[in-house]
DNA sequence: ACAGTTGTGATACGTAAGTAGTATAGGATC
DNA sequence: GATCCTATACTACTTACGTATCACAACTGT
């Protein structure tokens, strides 16, 4: 890759952060990145070709991707996973010569490194390190989904939504990340339903003194309540 | 392990096909089966003690066991998987020292052969080449639940039951294998639902000509008409 | 043959969630 | 500040799904 001094070294110190590089040594990464491509992909577009959708491999510096998938007789969408800085995609189609039928799409102004498949798929095999970082990592993934699927079958919307919001909370600063600034279009996606239903319950939670709502905002007011609604699925006069 | 000649000859020939331990070469594996131990698990029984849960791993050699949640306010239970002969578990408690809340119970009288976890975690460091099978095998069970999440949460019992169905059909023997002799109840659990809605479509099912309907028995009687409630979700007169 | 258990078939009912439609408010652009 | 656009707020309607319940059939074990 062609660039100056001071963006390659701030991309070496991203990749040092990355899931599937870390543990590599610095010289390594320094060869990787030789060979990765800059890609700057403007908010809320999906920048992957349809023809060859995943022919590149890509590493996140920075900015939200949605991986979601589409029912094309409804126009429904489901949010799979939020992926942001340190992640990559797509490992399955790393894996696999099978297609994995999901779509990407900014949710930020996003910068990422790219390379081609084979070229991912000869460092993979040349470094035990990457290998061994992306069982965890898809382990995790896999546990997410585990979760995602039983909670969409067993328990409400109310209830998810409040999981959804709790589980994006900030330990240290106590206030709601990575999806306080969605539409409720995208929180319902994150959660298996549509606008309306959550615009329904994220008033019920606004008039409770839960959370404080705005356009393209939230933020939390009461945790303590918002907790109680994990409990109490249905206790709503 | 000591066993007869013969067990053993059974054993390291099902080994040979395992999706894990496919790869190493025959006295790698003939080894490792000197430090597994046999464990006979009768049918519909969860065999893991509730103290030490996920301190062994295990080899499927036959049988069916099923990977369930429980929603422990209403009892309901969804299936996430059901593993079978070559399959192993559980492979997330193997990576991370979290636990992995999932149930474990057979379906069948199974045949399992185990190790302690932290003895397995050595040979998957010492061989490559199953950390190497491990990736596809998470990243075709990630692949599996994403498509489970989408499906619940955009289409319909009866289209999930025809795919169900559909999916499970033996392409030489075009019979239905696998799930073909579960409970109404199981099957249930297979698509995120209850036992009555579900047999509720498979009455109508049963009516449309589409199966036929015995005590833990389904068979096909017309693939056609099976196929058509994958387009027309709910045209149900 | 008996009792006990488990699985199925079928009805009736309540409800959360999806859908449609409209009105309003907040930001952006000019 | 006028116009446009998008996101949100709110109402009304529909329905598939879940729950509950009962009757009966099929299998199990003694």
């Amino acid at each position: 890759m062609k660039m100056n001094e001071k963006k390659r070294l701030k991309y070496i110190e991203a990749l040092r952060e990355n899931k599937l590089l870390k543990d590599l040594n610095e010289e390594k990464r320094t060869d990787i990145l030789e060979n990765l491509e800059e890609e700057i992909w403007p908010k809320n577009t999906c920048n992957l070709s349809i023809t060859k959708p995943f022919s590149r491999f890509h590493f996140i510096i920075s900015g939200r991707i949605k991986v979601y998938k589409v029912d094309p007789s409804t126009g429904r969408e489901i949010t799979l996973f939020i992926l942001k800085g340190n992640d990559v995609f797509d490992i399955i189609s790393l894996l696999e010569e099978l297609d994995h039928e999901v779509f990407y799409e900014t949710l930020d102004k996003a910068t990422l490194l790219s390379t081609p498949m084979a070229v991912m798929r000869k460092w993979v095999q040349e470094n035990p390190e990457i290998n061994k970082n992306m069982l965890p990592y898809l382990g995790h993934q896999l546990k997410f989904m585990e979760e995602y699927a039983s909670d969409v079958t067993m328990i409400d919307i109310s209830t998810r939504l409040a999981k959804l919001i709790l589980s994006n909370i900030n330990s240290k600063s106590q206030r709601l990340e990575l999806i306080n600034d969605l539409s409720n279009e995208e929180l319902a996606n994150l959660i298996g339903s549509t606008r309306a239903v959550v615009n329904r319950h994220l008033q019920e939670f606004k008039n409770d003194g839960i959370l404080y709502l705005g356009r393209q905002k939230v933020e939390i007011r009461n945790l303590e309540l918002l907790l109680k609604k994990l409990n109490s699925p249905n206790v709503n006069p």
